[in-house]
DNA sequence: AGCGGGATTAGC
DNA sequence: CTAATCCCGCTT
């Protein structure tokens, strides 16, 4: 549980590479000195400005301007009145993209459920007072240790975003194979 | 100052 | 399918 945090490095890079990149390692917030962690099974890669379905899209607002700050920090904002979702800012500052975490697998101290963005940051532990955290430092951060086997990784268009157009059919959703924690409409086979 | 809508979830 | 519920961002 004593691995470092990923470094600013990690985040500061094309970020469907991040999205990717951060399926199953754990994330990790320590509450009142409790490990809360996870391991990250489902991202979103937001691209920046021109991607319409980013909250970038629209310029930079006093809500996201954590989006346009460095890499390697958290994003939070509220959806619908009631739920948080956690991103991690990505590219290097100014860029305004992120990364969605979608879903964890519960590790230690996770009770209850962690698929969906929403039910993350209950289980977790995080709203929008972890906005702006430095996701290098000691409460809020994912471990830099290397997922030790080789993941079955799957892609598909982003949750929830249909109004974004082409955009909205991107695969720029990426999440583990098989299982059981991924969020969202499982593919249904009909025809 | 008012209003529309959302990177969701749960319940009918 | 739709309500819940609050903040933000844009319009008046």
């Amino acid at each position: 549980m004593m691995a470092p945090a990923l470094p600013r490095e990690f985040y500061q890079r094309d970020t469907a590479t991040v999205a990717r990149d951060l399926l199953g390692r754990t994330l990790v917030h320590v509450v009142d000195g409790i490990p809360r962690a996870g391991r990250i099974v489902e991202t979103e890669a937001y691209l920046g400005p021109h991607d319409l379905a980013s909250h970038s899209s629209k310029g930079r607002t006093e809500r996201n301007a954590v989006m346009f700050g460095p890499p390697g920090h958290a994003y939070v904002y509220m959806i619908y009145g009631m739920h948080f979702c956690l991103n991690t800012v990505t590219e290097p500052e100014g860029h305004g993209a992120a990364v969605l975490l979608r879903a964890l697998e519960p590790v230690v101290n996770l009770p209850g459920r962690t698929g969906g963005p929403g039910l993350l940051c209950r289980a977790l532990g995080i709203d929008r007072r972890w906005n702006g955290c430095d996701l290098t430092g000691p409460d809020l951060y994912i471990s830099a240790e290397t997922p030790p086997r080789k993941l079955r990784i799957l892609t598909s268009p982003r949750i929830g975003v249909d109004y974004a157009g082409a955009w909205a059919r991107r695969h720029l959703r990426f999440y583990l194979a098989e299982n059981p924690f991924v969020s969202g409409k499982k593919p249904r086979k009909t025809a």
